[in-house]
DNA sequence: TAGATTGTTAATCGATTAACAATC
DNA sequence: TAGATTGTTAATCGATTAACAATC
């Protein structure tokens, strides 16, 4: 399986649950063309990746199709997330909306800062990095979130795979380096930012 | 040029502001490859598409080569970039130390709240979203960033657009249309812990 | 049955990798 | 000159698109 077709699986799965709100029972792929922007026949052909989950001369039932594409992606139980660094970037993942519609829950946030320990974001009090070995055992989390600077990224994330985890998102501007079966997903807005700058420089019309 | 190869430029570029600050004058695409986890032949096949970057035998100058890379990219100059959303995530970028190094400035932030058109935020005063056009003629600012709520961002983005923005970064989890003119890059940080759940969920070792 | 739409196969397209001539 | 390393060409690989038989 390609892996772009798995990471357009998350934009068919907010489409889906869109359609819902609003009531739709049944779409097409032609339909989930127009609402995603990604081609019927793409979209035919990373669902065929994973099983079939529509039916011939009919389409696809909404709610079914989320549900199932929920399950490929594994969130369709809670699952544990630890997050490291409390800093802004932090508490605004913690204020995120949308982590209950994708069964996260944040097990606990750590910071190694003493002005940090103790303090409460919303519902969660920032814990010492000293317990992360502890509660990531007591939690059995296998995902975390590192939300700290880049001289800090590389030992935390020792610390948390040493500690049983198995995925990383990575928000510090920094490479790695971690054993192979741990995943990272590697996520740099400012690189985005760079990106765009990039491609609006170079558009045919204004230069 | 291959998109991907335009994406992983930031890349090359962070690594060698790195290398940079390490002292180093001179790296081989050997030593990139090193430093990245981007192979060699691609390292290098990347930096063709824009033109002749090292000398044979020798290597590339990192200095000059950040500097290169950085004109390619447009962030040689000061650029100036409009917020809109004042929320956790929008203060959480106000925070973000990596502005300078890419030469991005944020021209002004905006929220349509009461409560927060005001208020200071670092730096920053948030002003209403009334006055989006009048700062947007006035800085010239190309590009956006949406930290809005997902029923909000289609008409914030279409205002943005009107008042000459060119490319935008969409936090919003909802699929933007846009003329076709206009860059958009999604940032979605749940859409990579969902894929990431799936990796985890299917590697080989503990199921 | 006729019309619609899937799942899948084959064809196309594009990106990556490997190899090597150019050259420092 | 010999060794190193680039830039580029050709070969491989993988993803997307198009077409269509299966079937609701």
């Amino acid at each position: 399986m390609p892996l772009p077709a798995l990471e357009r699986l998350s934009t068919y799965i907010r489409c889906l649950r869109q359609l819902e709100e609003e009531g739709t029972a049944s779409v097409s792929s032609q339909d989930m063309e127009r609402h995603t922007g990604v081609t019927a026949a793409q979209f035919r052909k990373d669902l065929s990746y994973f099983g079939e989950f529509g039916k011939r001369g009919i389409g696809y039932r909404v709610t079914e199709l989320r549900e199932r594409i929920a399950r490929l992606l594994n969130i369709d139980e809670e699952q544990q997330v630890l997050l490291v660094g409390a800093g802004h970037l932090g508490s605004a993942l913690i204020a995120y909306p949308g982590w209950h519609f994708y069964r996260f829950r944040i097990a606990a946030v750590f910071d190694k800062d003493p002005d940090k320990i103790g303090a409460a974001i919303r519902n969660h009090v920032v814990l010492d990095m000293e317990r992360l070995e502890e509660i990531a055992a007591s939690v059995g989390a296998r995902i975390g979130i590192l939300a700290v600077p880049a001289w800090d990224a590389q030992g935390v994330a020792d610390r948390l795979v040493a500690a049983g985890i198995v995925g990383l998102i990575n928000f510090a501007p920094t490479k790695l380096r971690l054993p192979p079966q741990v995943s990272v997903r590697e996520v740099c807005f400012i690189c985005e930012l760079a990106i765009l700058s990039h491609l609006v420089h170079h558009q045919p019309e204004k230069g």
